[in-house]
DNA sequence: ATCTTGTTTGTAAGCGCTGTCAAACGTATT
DNA sequence: AATACGTTTGACAGCGCTTACAAACAAGAT
């Protein structure tokens, strides 16, 4: 067991005081001797010793950190998001830190504890069951940089919102569909349902009422969003006559391209399917997938800019960023003859 | 800007000494006249306080926090990894903070910093290429569990390893393909070799040596191993007169699946292939993929409860813990005709 | 009344660090 | 020799919390 080296371990062995350490560390040394800098830095480096950021940050010293809070870090939709935050978060010298949480509020007094200790600096809040809760209770306490990604139901005007255009998106997939002669329609949705998901079902129903088709209630179809979710539920569908899939992710729509192949269907042959976010496995897939782009990177990319932003400038108000949607037409939509 | 609430308002607010409360919230209130609890845990509710974990530590508690150190979260072999360690941790008290650093020891200061701080009471890491790097420097500073992911070349015995038989991975794949009347085999390398890869490379000659055929050196690879890799390095293979490829993770394999479309080529029909790891994604792919399986789960549960019995017991020297591999056999694969 | 004892609460130091302000020193000026 | 000034360094309080240990108090015993 090591015992720890810390500043004033530093400053007996220089014969200096603490202060004169902390200051030339930090570099505030203009006004020492070079002498004494010389002897301090070379110290540290063989002593081998490391500021504790806690008492750094106690006595008052702001990091540079920001959580990062995501239901579920194995659908690849949020690594990605992820990814496109740390890119332009660490070369301006902020730290992400992630946070596993579920889709649901369990456990997450922990988290709650940790951004009430003021340890995070901003926060992305990226999971839709838990951030309401987390912003409840955190936003009293501390108030730093909050923006929270599609989430409709939050009217705090020190939350940042950014949302994607969920009915044009709904509204754009079931007009490809109809487009192509589809009319039979499965709907694959979550068990809960919240607002960003509420939209695009608006966007659905847009589309067929421009279309004038009465759209079969009976192809509504509740599944978990997840590959697994997608595959149980591809057992399902192949009892209506639906000829078309429409689902809440691509990932869920992965499972479903593994559950109608077992049972002996084929995509787009037998059924178009398309999914909603354009996470990079989607063009990977065989077929590659025909969805509904999310601009995840630039969603990533104003996240950061707004906590930063809200950072070096703590008057401006809420903005609410929606993004737009794309179709992205692959292999897995067809007409249907 | 609401003004933090800390422990002395509250113990101002409810009349009590800063030591009352403390041992209250802190459930040593025993001693306590069920009043003055009563009090205290009222008030902390109205004023909703939120202790200051900085300052908690800083004062000699122990928080339970570990860190997972991944090289690349967007490769869902590491979210597994990680969902694994989750799922055994969190249920005992114990929160992972994942921490995503690419595969070389760049930017990692901060990293450096946070685990030196002694902010993490436990260390998993499994990015090969800083995993060196974060120990030397963390390990002189602050003695805590740590356990490396397949780092052979590490002897500290305050660390523990835990790997995979990657020898017998490396052979299990060829000697499969050798199986099938493949013998012109093309390995899919990363440019830096490190010393798991090393010995699943010593598994591929082993199995040519038992079949007394000699391996073409003219078909390994370098490349980058993520799905755009594997997608750029399908260009050059088809070139060759490879009929089998062997790759060293699934998600290269995945990329390789997409290039090869792209030229017209079939899995299987005119290249078999091998992965590695298992991921999820393995049999979700159209081929499903054949592949040498790691035991995730088994090895983040096992990380886990290595970190913990180090908690508990800080006598216990370091452990080698070598999981077995298998061949899962699936339809990415098939004879050489 | 005085002494014990047990119950309930508070005092004070310290965790490792930073920032303010004052002290010490050397040098130049008269 | 006395004064002033710039340069270089240090004393000290405080960040929010915990943890010995001590104090205060009431009640029971003598």
């Amino acid at each position: 067991m090591v015992e720890r080296v810390t500043i004033r371990d530093l400053a007996k062995k220089a014969g200096l005081s603490v202060t004169t350490v902390s200051q030339i560390l930090n570099h505030k040394g203009e006004r020492f001797s070079a002498e004494t800098r010389d002897k301090v830095l070379k110290l540290q480096k063989d002593l081998g010793y490391f500021p504790d950021y806690r008492a750094q940050e106690l006595a008052g010293i702001r990091t540079n950190t920001i959580g990062i809070v995501v239901p579920d870090i194995k659908n690849t939709f949020y690594t990605e998001f992820i990814s496109a935050i740390e890119k332009t978060a660490i070369p301006q010298g902020i730290y992400p830190q992630i946070f596993n949480v579920g889709y649901y509020k369990e456990d997450i007094d922990y988290l709650i504890k940790n951004f009430a200790s003021g340890s995070q600096n901003g926060l992305i809040l990226a999971a839709p069951g838990v951030s309401n809760v987390i912003i409840e209770k955190v936003i009293n306490i501390e108030s730093i940089p909050v923006v929270t990604l599609d989430r409709a139901n939050i009217n705090l005007n020190s939350v940042h919102r950014i949302s994607v255009n969920n009915l044009e998106g709904g509204r754009l997939a079931v007009t490809h569909l109809l487009n192509l002669g589809h009319q039979k329609i499965a709907f694959i949705l979550p068990k809960n349902i919240p607002a960003n998901i509420e939209e695009r079902i608006e966007g659905y129903k847009l589309a067929f009422r421009n279309f004038k088709i009465k759209s079969d209630d009976e192809l509504t179809f509740r599944a978990e969003l997840s590959k697994e979710g997608g595959y149980e539920i591809a057992k399902q569908i192949v009892k209506t006559d639906a000829t078309a899939i429409v689902t809440v992710n691509d990932d869920t729509a992965i499972g479903i391209y593994r559950g109608l192949a077992e049972l002996g269907k084929s995509v787009p042959d037998d059924y178009s399917i398309i999914g909603f976010d354009d996470i990079e496995f989607a063009e990977y897939l065989n077929p590659k997938l025909t969805t509904i782009r999310q601009p995840i990177s630039e969603m990533g990319k104003l996240a950061v800019e707004l906590i930063i932003n809200d950072m070096n400038n703590h008057l401006s108000s809420a903005s609410n960023e929606q993004l737009p949607v794309k179709l992205v037409e692959r292999e897995s939509t067809r007409r249907n003859e």
